[in-house]
DNA sequence: CAGGTAGTGCGCGATTCGTGCAATGGTGCG
DNA sequence: CGCACCATTGCACGAATCGCGCACTACCTG
């Protein structure tokens, strides 16, 4: 505290209030040896600056800032994925290896799958980290990671590594996410690294479900396709166009519109 | 909001604090339809079950539970493990592939690289999920995750996919995390299976570091031993025992002692 | 129909927050 | 060396928020 403690004192609380938790105003007042009042504007300033956030009696870290992004767009047609996350976890049987791509959909996935207590000897092998965060430390879950480059912007594993991972495993059922999906050239994404993953993937599954909402269907956004195998189930919800979804039937797709629960 | 809105209710508030990140009581209160007290109860249970965070005026999703022991990890010894990690991040230069190895100390590490600038084309390869974390979204380094099976506790990569990923790599440095460090026996592990994923490392580095504060230093709390390679560097701070230090030094060990920082 | 349970709105005292104001200490310039 | 200047801190006061008790309603149950 000999120069300008100030600069050192915002330090030693967002430490404290990271390292602990929570930090209340009176004990860093305390620890501190400075007035609530100061404690209060270091607060402030520390808040201002994202360095953590501000509760009633004091202040606790920052939720991690990329989540922000993901919970952003998970948001989006929040109803919608919630359902089609739902019925894609009733399919699921105990024992299963089953395959999580990356996307909020599949993180929407993710998360009811991990509330769903009646599992167990689940094998989740995930594609990305949000989807992987999620399933985190679930009794009767073993995580696998893809691992690989991670991609910046979707937060999902590509490259070679992640290929030759794929070569190592196989699957019961692999659930897709994707940028916009068509009836015939299949799924839709920014990236052609992504879509040649993602091709590998399905190839490795015994059934393949594109979890999709409706307003991805019959898009073109981008312009790198990804193959799609014989069979495989679009998964969307009640939103979905109904002349979309009869151009997926009448090109042979299975299709699964799941229902908004009533809550 | 039929009949019994309550629960409902209390899922649609979740929903928007971990959607929009934060919400305020006030807003809560309006979009609801109900008194800010009824809002505030709700806050109140919520946070009992420990679904979301309260901040002064509202609520805010929670910090990942599992975030909560690194952080706490991470605190002890802090300015040990932030002197170490500073002295790793000085000797790391522009256009490297580094391998980052799982554990509190190597996150620090990772923290200390994130925020240092100067460095460009970085390509870190992470062996845990905290260190990807912590190197998620920066500009100027790749990130490769290593992949495998996730262990619960220490939230690394373990597992045949980790060890064939290692075989396709190979590092300038790889700094280790251990459990213990001992001058002839190596690093100790709580687990057979992390030592022979930590020896397949060190031996596709040009150099290796082992990151460990002094209370690390020549105790044996488990069994399982990684032989360490011909070379190699231990990297510990001011607390550690000058009589350990000498015996790691006898053993032709180089031994870093890293400052802890004026500030 | 009586009784119990859960939920809601209202109002009050207590706590906390934010800010203006004066005092202190360090810094730079003439 | 003196002096103006700036940042920081402590203190006090008005404003906002919080927690809680109380009364009322709705619904289920025996």
């Amino acid at each position: 505290m000999a120069r300008d403690g100030a600069q050192t004192r915002r330090s030693e609380i967002v430490r404290l209030a990271t390292t602990t938790g929570l930090a209340s105003v009176d004990e860093l007042s305390d620890h501190l040896g400075v007035t609530a009042s100061t404690i209060r504007r270091d607060l402030a300033k520390l808040t201002a600056q994202g360095k953590l956030a501000r509760t009633y009696g004091g202040a606790m870290p920052l939720t991690h800032p990329t989540e922000a992004s993901l919970r952003q767009r998970l948001g989006e047609a929040f109803t919608a994925k919630q359902a089609i996350a739902r019925w894609a976890v009733s399919v699921i049987e105990s024992g299963e290896t089953i395959l999580l791509d990356a996307g909020s959909t599949t993180t929407a996935l993710a998360q009811v799958l991990k509330d769903a207590g009646d599992l167990t000897e689940l094998t989740v092998v995930t594609a990305g980290l949000s989807t992987m965060g999620a399933l985190a430390e679930t009794d009767g879950i073993d995580v696998i990671a893809l691992g690989g480059r991670l991609r910046t912007m979707s937060q999902a594993f590509v490259g070679p590594l992640a290929e030759s991972a794929i070569a190592r495993l196989s699957f019961d059922r692999a659930f897709m996410g994707a940028d916009s999906v068509h009836p015939e050239r299949g799924i839709c994404e920014a990236d052609l690294e992504q879509t040649l993953l993602k091709e590998l993937m399905m190839s490795r599954a015994a059934h393949t479900y594109v979890v999709a909402h409706g307003a991805k269907l019959g898009k073109s956004p981008f312009h790198a396709w990804a193959v799609m195998p014989p069979r495989w189930t679009l998964v969307t919800d009640e939103s979905a166009d109904p002349v979309a979804v009869h151009a997926f039937r009448d090109s042979g797709v299975e299709v699964i519109i799941a229902r908004h629960s009533a809550d």
